[in-house]
DNA sequence: TATGCGATTGCCT
DNA sequence: GGCAATCGCATAG
């Protein structure tokens, strides 16, 4: 079958847990819905959310331990066709995997697919040698102290064009977060 | 049981 | 560039 799609990613962010990390679904300890976060390494933590999103992580700390790696971007280096396909309002190929849930889509990664072992499932993470260089910063749509700067850990490839913009370019501080804001 | 909000996207102006 | 859509989960009562 030819409907394999391949991306490179170019922007991550991390969460942990254990209370440590205010931004993270697992700050307040294990629920029904991060159960995933504290357990196998390797495995797939899909959430959904705004009521029509799904967003995909990959689980790293040992059993017991929470955290994960969520996959904001990326670009399509096979299958093109195929996450054209199941990307049909993107206008552009770089938007295919531009955004979580974006790139969860271009994939075809279900809400399902919570869960997935990565070593077993159809999905595979590849690991290159290495990244030449890279940038990191604040994390997006991460309220309060989780979104400053004392959590930088977004992390994305600079000047690649499946990097959304407006994330790319921060050289000011979090819009949110910095207190009472008329909504 | 009820309520508020979110690790966003896409359409509208 | 700004805002509505949409619903499951976590928290409060």
């Amino acid at each position: 079958m030819h409907n394999e799609v391949r991306v490179r990613l170019t922007e991550v962010e991390a969460y942990m847990g254990d209370g440590e990390d205010p931004g993270s679904h697992a700050f307040r300890g294990q629920t029904p819905r991060t159960a995933v976060m504290f357990g196998e390494p390797g495995h797939l933590y899909a959430y959904f959310t705004y009521g029509m999103h799904v967003c995909v992580n990959v689980v790293c700390s040992p059993a017991g331990q929470a955290s994960a790696v969520l996959l904001r971007a990326g670009e399509v280096i096979e299958g093109i066709d195929s996450a054209r396909m199941r990307r049909l309002t993107s206008r552009s190929d770089r938007d295919l995997a531009q955004g979580p849930a974006r790139l969860a889509v271009a994939l075809g990664i279900p809400l399902s697919a919570n869960g997935t072992d990565l070593a077993t499932g159809s999905l595979r993470l590849e690991l290159q040698p290495a990244v030449p260089t890279f940038q990191t910063g604040p994390r997006t749509g991460v309220s309060g102290p989780g979104g400053s700067t004392d959590f930088s850990w977004r992390y994305w490839i600079p000047g690649d064009p499946t990097v959304s913009p407006y994330k790319a370019a921060v050289p000011r501080k979090p819009v949110r977060g910095a207190g009472p804001t008329p909504l």
